[in-house]
DNA sequence: CGAAGGGTTGAGGTAGATCAACAAGGGTGG
DNA sequence: CCACCCTTGTTGATCTACCTCAACCCTTCG
């Protein structure tokens, strides 16, 4: 639960060459786009695993797109129950919120190393005036994160623990094959403690490694080497009662 | 839980007498943006409490600006268990998910006779061209209503069946004093049933209604005529252990 | 007058919390 | 090299917050 130090910028690769634009998942930029992006863009940040990106409170004077690695952002509550409430993946934006509405209201922490596409926060308006398309991508990108946050509300909310992790797994593993953070294969691994998965789903710990291990005796996946293996995509869903709603070509920043 | 029939739409008025224009918690429109406004508002929506104003799954051609009275958002899971996720009030924007993502991923329902001003879909990228800030604005909204979630998550996910109540009505009092739904005073009331509470929560009706009782005993409220008064909103944030981020002027369509 | 929606209360059951102990690395400092 | 500690996972025993079931009340409405 302890926050490490920040790793430090780097030199920017150029928009051009991004990583993400050789996934097909997302869509494709026309040439005044990229040129703007190529100016818009910062410079990059790159951290390490339980590296603190963002802090609840604070005034970062930057926004991120995610350009490997994953993190979650989280809250807590005075006396230190903490709530995971969503994962930020490749081709995510990170502090978007704090850079409308002033203050973060949640802390991003990495789970992996990472290399975030970092942006000015004051700059943002001028992508608005310059680039409505990328406006509308935006809202776009913040719309889907509403969405998702309703899943996880209807999850935390309605759903048992079983179903619960059987939820969290086939979100994250589907998630993470779309956005190019596992390659398709037969398994897919996720990296994150029991811990993680019980601030996420509000479990405890204890209950959390029991209902994990019922679903291992299933042959769902596997646990071991600090993160999971995930067999069934599709079983987890179905036991979850989730449909996974499969997105076509997205933007990103 | 039926949703009744839909209302249906009538003469509008127009946006120079918003009925939003009187609340100060909304900042003012620049001369330029309310007649762009005047043009993108197609009509006014009338419903009564209990009906749907949208379906899950549904492709609806427009969203809306809620102009009066008050609404819910929800989910549901195959054998019906269903999760509020939020609450819609004067000012907030009602279906822009769909408008973005395509289908609708939640429903909404009345909780009061609703106006709602209506916008049409597609034309949501005109206004990202023609009026950056209002775009920014958008996006603004978006971002609040992500922040609140986040909140509910965490409330959910982390605080105990008193503590999640206590909440819930501060949440919904101080909103709606914030948007003109109610009027400061003593008490305020909130017009929902206890299924509504416990929808909301994640918590069963009996238990729901257990726990309210205790709040009643300890004077912070009274439950009559199918909702509540509230008399201690202050009381009821800090046994939530809840900071209500005061918000400034805020953006609206 | 009966039916339906909303609220209230008690009794008993269970999913999940808490407490406690232990095992298996991995890192660090002597 | 060992000794130690810290993190992560595992498992059993016990407890309790919350759930389910089952009444019953009151009000509204056709």
């Amino acid at each position: 639960m302890a926050p490490a130090t920040n790793g430090h910028e780097t030199a920017a690769v150029s928009c051009e060459h991004c990583p993400l634009r050789r996934n097909e998942t997302f869509r494709s930029f026309r040439e005044a786009e990229l040129d703007f992006m190529r100016r818009f863009k910062q410079g990059e940040l790159k951290v390490n695993r339980g590296a603190s990106i963002l802090m609840e409170g604070a005034q970062n004077p930057h926004f991120y797109t995610v350009l490997s690695g994953w993190a979650f952002r989280y809250k807590t509550l005075e006396d230190g129950r903490r709530q995971i409430v969503n994962f930020a993946m490749p081709g995510d934006l990170v502090g978007l919120q704090g850079s409308l509405l002033g203050a973060m209201q949640h802390s991003v922490e990495a789970l992996s190393p990472m290399t975030l596409c970092v942006f000015d926060r004051n700059e943002l308006f001028t992508l608005y005036q310059a680039h409505p398309e990328l406006a509308y991508d935006v809202t776009w990108i913040a719309s889907r994160e509403e969405c998702m946050l309703d899943e996880n509300l209807l999850t935390i909310g309605r759903r048992s623990a079983l179903e619960r992790i059987a939820y969290l797994l086939a979100f994250i593993g589907s998630r993470s094959i779309a956005s190019g953070l596992m390659k398709r294969s037969n398994a897919v691994t996720i990296g994150m403690t029991q811990q993680h998965v019980a601030d996420t789903l509000g479990l405890s710990l204890v209950h959390t490694n029991k209902t994990l291990r019922k679903l291992v005796r299933r042959d769902l996946l596997r646990w071991g080497d600090g993160g999971c293996q995930v067999f069934d995509l599709k079983g987890l869903a179905e036991l979850a009662g989730w449909e996974d709603t499969a997105t076509e070509a997205r933007p990103f920043l």
